[in-house]
DNA sequence: TACCGCTTGCAAATCGTTTTGCATACGGCC
DNA sequence: GGCCGTATGCAAAACGATTTGCAAGCGGTA
């Protein structure tokens, strides 16, 4: 016979299936002794309450999904790889801490193929404006939260990713360096763009500084930025540095101003947004940010279950985020 | 009141229950107008089958697990978390166009926070030894699977990662090059690194050189391995070249050898196995071999359905391993 | 007419929990 | 002794689907 179920524990504890739920779940008292008895029979019977069971019961999947908004790997090598699965790493290990297990689920493809998914709820990560993906769960009723504002959506509950303080950070660093900034951002509008932007344009013009941005179609992944900025830099040699937020256009960025001639930092100056692999191995290093993902990704794990109300509402700290020079925009000090 | 039910539709229809779950289910036959008329119903009234109560009458998760035998992030800078990563995006995308999805599930830590994980099957990438997360889906009743072959676990189905041809292909490029080779892998009895050791052993022994094999802690990570680098170059000046398969240990090795004075791949050449941003991105390129980790992951997933009976086992077709070349180990020809 | 087989549909059991409403026992109090 | 409140436990009704066994309708055949 299969496995024991609650009422082959009752029945070997002499009592019905009632007080052993009560005795796991203390909605009810049962007398300490009872208790024990059950417990330590469970024990050696081997029971384990059945969690389909339970679900139909109570509602409740006991797993969140984790969501991209982009193809997991765009055409020439995983773009958003590394800052997705960062954040999905310590995602998993914080639901799991709580109890819940977090689904993997790749970009919204044939719309069916997701009919399988029964989560509680959904962290989007940076979704962009008119994100179908948020439609498709508020569709299902399920409830998400987001990684960065989510573009035209103001309700939507998110943790901040302090993408106003993150341009910040870089662009006072490249403007301290004197000469021209320039721009590149991905043609999608997602928030952290959108307020790099802003906040570009608001620097620039305090400097009394032309504006030189452009974006970038991130489905053409690091070639796309490669051609954009080689254009950029001869159209307009006095650029002395340039802002990519997008890692993988930043390395493309980087091969750009070697087929035109440039030294980085010596003749360019670069900086990007996401301090992952890519960042630290590229040569030279790019000056990044430290967005302490881990941080939030927790952060929007406990924000969504507090949502659910699985959680107390109990703010996670997210440390502002931290400018980390490296040598594509330091120069050497002689 | 609620989301429609069955029993709704079938009011709607005019029919049983019964009817409606056959209809969908085409378990039996129903007359195909009640049945165009059940299905334009559901889509009018909004009904969707009711996952939980499915599965606890059919038992079954609809889900699998993706486990990292290893912590997600070692200490300094996520070591395998490229490698594990690549895997998990090309397996949520197998698994969820086979309409089930992926929880990505963390290292065990304490044993009960896993509890809540309910899933048909598990698929583990490459298990070490006596794994304990293997003993912990056996215990289960979970069905495993492994990828690259699990040691000492004979009966464990696996997808071939093919690491006797790899390391073939690694060492014959090595050897071709003449001088004495070396060979750093782990500390941890994986499979890839016994039959990496195995290889070289005999191809050692075949030129009639001898042998130069250390093991690293993975979890010392890049530091531990540029530390036993070091050592190794001193010691032993002869070394012409090292093969060093974990890609965070060959990235070590470029520290080490930049800090004893040798130049990559001049006095040192070196090859690395898993062909990720870390080989392609270092400095210089590493040669790497691709392991075609996407045709592994939706390999996995198939076999794993397979052996749960969803899916018919159709072997998936694996690309044998490819030699990448790139400046650490080639050099400019004059 | 009686019988058979085929098509189509329904009622009811089942999956294993949680939870509600009721029952029993018992002690204390007037 | 009668009454009431409290402590403890049980029976039964959900939860929403799937699946089995049975039956009605119907045409064809002997």
């Amino acid at each position: 016979m299969g496995k024991p179920t609650i009422a082959d524990l009752a029945k070997a504890a002499g009592v019905s299936a009632t007080t052993v739920s009560h005795a796991f779940s203390g909605r009810r008292y049962v007398d300490p002794e009872t208790r024990k008895r059950i417990e330590a029979l469970a024990e050696a019977i081997g029971y384990r309450p059945n969690h389909r069971a339970r679900r139909l019961r109570t509602g409740g999947a006991g797993s969140i999904a984790l969501v991209s908004s982009m193809p997991f790997a765009v055409a020439a090598g995983p773009s958003r790889l590394g800052f997705l699965m960062e954040i999905a790493a310590a995602a998993a290990v914080t639901a799991f801490s709580r109890g819940i297990s977090l689904c993997l689920v790749p970009p919204l493809g044939p719309r069916d193929s997701l009919d399988a998914l029964e989560v509680d709820g959904a962290i989007v990560v940076e979704p962009e404006l008119d994100d179908p993906v948020l439609d498709f769960f508020f569709d299902r009723g399920v409830e998400v939260v987001s990684i960065g504002r989510a573009p035209g959506r103001d309700s939507l509950p998110f943790v901040d990713l302090q993408s106003g303080a993150t341009a910040h950070l870089l662009l006072d660093h490249l403007l301290e360096g004197g000469g021209r900034v320039g721009l590149i951002t991905g043609l999608q509008r997602r928030n952290s763009y959108i307020e790099m932007e802003a906040v570009y344009a608001e620097r620039v013009a305090q400097a009394g500084l032309s504006a030189i941005a452009i974006r970038v179609d991130e489905r053409g992944g690091e070639q796309a930025a490669a051609a954009a900025a080689e254009r950029l830099l001869r159209d307009d040699p006095t650029i002395s540095a340039l802002c990519v937020p997008v890692d993988a256009f930043a390395t493309g960025v980087l091969d750009a101003a070697g087929i035109v001639g440039r030294t980085v930092p010596h003749d360019l100056r670069l900086a990007t947004r996401y301090d992952g692999m890519r960042a630290r191995l590229a040569t030279p290093p790019l000056t990044a940010v430290d967005l302490h993902l881990d941080q939030v990704a927790a952060a929007a794990v406990d924000l969504l279950l507090a949502r659910l109300g699985q959680l107390d509402p109990a703010p996670t700290i997210v440390s502002p985020p931290s400018l980390v020079l490296r040598a594509s925009s330091v120069l050497p000090s002689r």
